[in-house]
DNA sequence: TTTAAATAGTACTTAATATGTACTATATAA
DNA sequence: TTATATAGTACATATTAAGTACTATTTAAA
């Protein structure tokens, strides 16, 4: 399935909360209520981003909890997606994927779905999480000159 | 996972084999040998592509086989991937998903991946088969003025 | 009209993956 | 020392994808 995993939609719920107060720190129980999402899922997703990003700082003990590394606007979509999902990878046969293509002796194909992964590369590379968050915005809008703007668009 | 399925890969490899000798067709099992693919796969593949897409024509019963409709040029990559893995819809909160986001009631996210949707939509839609196929090609070429190709490349 | 060869349709089994849950270890402020 | 929090790991369940198999139908040619 084309889709991106749950666990990344979640990620981007938690990520837009910590963003609501930018500097002070949030516990998983603080996020799960703010949230709706159950304890645990919350726990798993912020403990995967410590690990799989520099989106966040864990604070442990009491009074801990998790803070934001960046301005929404400094964090691109693709930095959460492939915290969760590692690198994208449309088909086996793609460079950055793991697994080899089991055809690849006799297709024809070759790593011809690179360049299309790259262009979805780039295109999630433009939208920031502020940009996710924000209903009015054209985007993507971070850093891009007008000409690459609607070209896109 | 990010990914596409491999039915959606296979069927780039079948349809680029019957692309290669435009107006002629070729059975399941031509294809089969031609490509590695195993015949059970690739008859489902070519079942599935009549039924959910116009891009193939069947003929049935002795010397039958399939025939492509179009050019390769013609073929947009997203009519592949949509055939086989229904339309595009990264989460379950993007309109076109028929799945409703159980979370929506306290989600504040709304619809906000319906853009980044749209965004990944557009760019696979300036792919054409053809683009897929040939190594050399800067894509998306097809129909497509320089400026919006080198905004996107 | 019979036969061989092909697609159409459906169902099912197996494998892979994602999701959700639970538990123990460690750290820290009061 | 205690309460509260994150870290790490493991596992059970649910969902989805992939692969396989079978029967029905169609069609050209002998």
């Amino acid at each position: 399935m084309f889709k991106l995993n749950k666990m990344t939609d979640y990620a981007v719920v938690c990520l837009g909360m910590l963003s609501r107060n930018p500097g002070s720190s949030m516990s998983a129980r603080e996020l799960s209520e703010a949230t709706g999402l159950t304890l645990y899922t919350v726990q798993k997703i912020l403990k995967l981003l410590v690990v799989k990003s520099n989106l966040i700082t864990a604070q442990r003990g009491a009074f801990g909890g998790y803070i934001l590394n960046k301005k929404s606007s400094n964090i691109s979509v693709i930095e959460i997606i492939e915290a969760l999902d590692g690198p994208i990878s449309l088909t086996a046969c793609v460079e950055s994927s793991e697994d080899m293509c089991e055809a690849s002796n006799i297709c024809f194909l070759g790593g011809k779905w690179n360049k299309v992964n790259e262009i979805i590369r780039k295109s999630l590379n433009d939208i920031s999480l502020e940009n996710l968050l924000n209903y009015e915005d054209t985007f993507p809008i971070n850093n891009k000159k007008d000409t690459e703007l609607h070209a896109i668009n």
